[in-house]
RNA sequence: UGGGCUAUGGCCAAGAGGUUAAGGCACCGGACUUUGACUCCGGGAUCGAAGGUUCAAAUCCUUCUAGCCCAGCCA
């Protein structure tokens, strides 16, 4: 793995010019919803970046905010991490640091440097100007140190209504960067705390108590996203003025965006909320559990992490990106298995009736350690309906039409000659003859098929349901949802391709898989952690051309 | 339009004054093939725009333009 971008340079230069002696990283969620393949950029780096300098890297949960938090959310966070193969050093929560923040936060006080605000919110808001006005002084801003220090304590001892006052940075209310605006830092808020219950009150501000945990547990680099690049002035502020001992430096890169995906911890959670996924592990989100679930190895999203570089510029990742990884990851190692998503049956007129007979073939043609299986032909089998078509259009065309002859994979040469069509013009049936002395294996080489295709037993599968899942696309125009413009101004496709349920393969296993790739996850297993052990073979990403 | 940031082919991305601007994805040709997969061969950009500096610029300067982020007692 090659580790060459603008942050790599930073720490080499800080460690070289001796500044540290090895990197000390973390990865700080908000235990409010699950990590998807964005939070995979921020841990892969932050925890690679320690890894190859010497270092560390710390599991850190930002649990400042009570209303919005959750301890399922800590145990499906720490899962996810681990699967990615990122061992922290450290597993901490920024609530453990509540006293030493309320301390630091009382220094301040102490110095001038804060002070509590009587304005409501609404009033803070105003008084705070916007991006073409400058603020102006709260009348609290100048209340004396001695007032302060009793009205703070008083905030923490409960003597205040939830939201009646806040406690706030002095700072500058004409700075051009909202952010320095005497940002708020604490809030009276009675909830209850999953990790320190009720004995607060009052909660730290993410911009106040992020530096603060970053310096305590002497993180060298603090590397975040874009978004947080004007706290920056912010960041150092606390840090400085609260007289910390270890000073962290943050440093921002872009985040991962994937064209055509929800991304978005906010945005997932509408969609598992509103019902329109099964959870959050759905296999159509790209959830890291959503992704573990569909199969996809968690090697390959590290590769596809690295793959992609630390960019500050603002593009969209094609998720056809990933899936080359996955398959790179997969092709090798798994074994393959025939289904068929849209089926059309194929009558072998010339084969006996009731007979079955198992053919050999290899799970994986490039990887002869994984053996192989039988798999069930007889005189009817279900074909791709896209596999076939009445009339052969041109050369180009590979698959099965009328007098055209193509193999059955592992088995047969086979010619349509008859096609049963219903009321409504649709193909239900193609009749064919098969050659025996084509059998697989058996080393035919007389003439050369039009091509290959799969298929799978109808005797064996007759209770196979083809069922889709429907392409899951979500207005949230239509849904009033007020972040549509940040999404997508059209609509949303959550994912490409579709899931299958229920499909039963050629050995009779049950699979639910995607259309995307052609790897599959048997999510039904009771396995703890399924993980595909097959590639479903799918032509998948085939288009017919119509002529 | 206050501040911060970004801008290289359809997408991602190397490149940091000097041969014909890496590579990957996608796409299009072709070879091979018991899946049109896999593998192999071939195919495309003058670098957001306009000026300028220089023998020489994607790389330096100037001015524009476009996009992203910031006005939570969220993180």
């Amino acid at each position: 793995m090659e580790i060459n971008h603008f942050i790599n340079t930073i720490i080499e230069e800080d460690i070289r010019s001796g500044k540290h002696k090895r990197a000390i990283t973390r990865f700080p969620p908000e235990p409010n919803g699950f990590l998807h393949l964005g939070h995979a950029r921020a841990i892969i780096t932050n925890y690679s970046m320690a890894k190859t300098h010497n270092g560390y890297f710390n599991l850190r949960f930002d649990d400042t905010n009570p209303v919005k938090e959750d301890t399922i959310f800590v145990d499906a966070i720490k899962e996810d991490i681990a699967w990615l193969g990122c061992e922290w050093e450290n597993l901490l929560f920024a609530s453990d640091y509540f006293d030493e923040m309320y301390h630091r936060a009382m220094l301040l006080v102490k110095k001038g440097l804060a002070y509590v605000d009587d304005l409501t919110a609404e009033e803070i808001r105003e008084y705070r100007g916007d991006l073409k006005n400058v603020g102006k002084d709260s009348p609290y801003r100048n209340r004396t140190i001695e007032d302060n220090v009793q009205l703070f304590d008083g905030m923490m001892n409960g003597e205040y209504e939830d939201g009646s006052r806040v406690l706030r940075a002095k700072i500058d209310m004409q700075s051009p960067n909202m952010n320095l605006r005497d940002p708020v830092i604490y809030r009276i808020q009675r909830a209850y705390h999953h990790n320190t219950k009720d004995k607060w009150c009052i909660y730290p501000m993410y911009d106040f108590a992020h530096p603060i945990e970053d310096a305590i547990e002497g993180i060298t680099h603090s590397l975040c996203s874009l978004e947080f690049e004007d706290h920056r002035p912010l960041y150092d502020w606390v840090v400085k003025e609260c007289e910390m001992e270890n000073i962290p430096r943050q440093i921002e890169f872009g985040k991962l965006r994937i064209a055509g995906a929800v991304i978005g911890k906010r945005y997932i959670k509408q969609l598992v909320d509103g019902g329109h996924v099964m959870g959050w592990d759905d296999p159509r989100l790209i959830t890291l559990s959503g992704l573990r679930r569909r199969g996809v190895p968690a090697s390959a999203i590290r590769d596809f992490i690295y793959s992609l570089g630390l960019p500050k510029s603002q593009g969209e990742t094609e998720i056809e990106m990933l899936y080359t990884v996955v398959r790179d990851h997969l092709k090798l190692e798994t074994s393959r298995v025939n289904a068929v998503i849209d089926p059309l049956k194929l009558v072998i007129t010339n084969y006996e009736e009731g007979k079955v007979e198992y053919l050999e073939a290899e799970n994986n043609r490039e990887n002869e350690a994984l053996g192989t299986r039988m798999i069930p032909f007889s005189r009817e089998v279900y074909i791709e309906r896209e596999d076939f078509i009445e009339v052969k259009p041109n050369k180009k065309w590979k698959r099965l039409a009328m007098d055209v002859e193509v193999r059955l994979m592992h088995a047969y040469f086979v010619k349509a000659n008859k096609i049963i069509k219903d009321g409504n013009g649709k193909i239900i049936e193609v009749h064919c003859t098969y050659d025996p002395d084509t059998k697989s294996g058996s080393g035919f080489s007389e003439r050369k098929p039009n091509g290959n295709i799969h298929y799978v037993d109808a005797t064996i599968n007759q209770e196979a349901e083809f069922r889709l899942f429907e392409e899951l696309i979500l207005d949230f125009e239509d849904k009033e949802v007020p972040f549509s413009e940040k999404i997508n101004p059209n609509s949303m496709i959550i994912q490409q391709g579709f899931i299958e349920e229920s499909i039963i393969t050629e050995v009779g296993e049950r699979y639910q898989f995607t259309r995307n790739g052609y790897y599959a996850a048997d999510i039904d297993s009771t396995k703890e952690h399924p993980v595909f052990n097959r590639i479903v073979s799918l032509k998948s990403s085939y288009t017919p051309k119509t002529v």
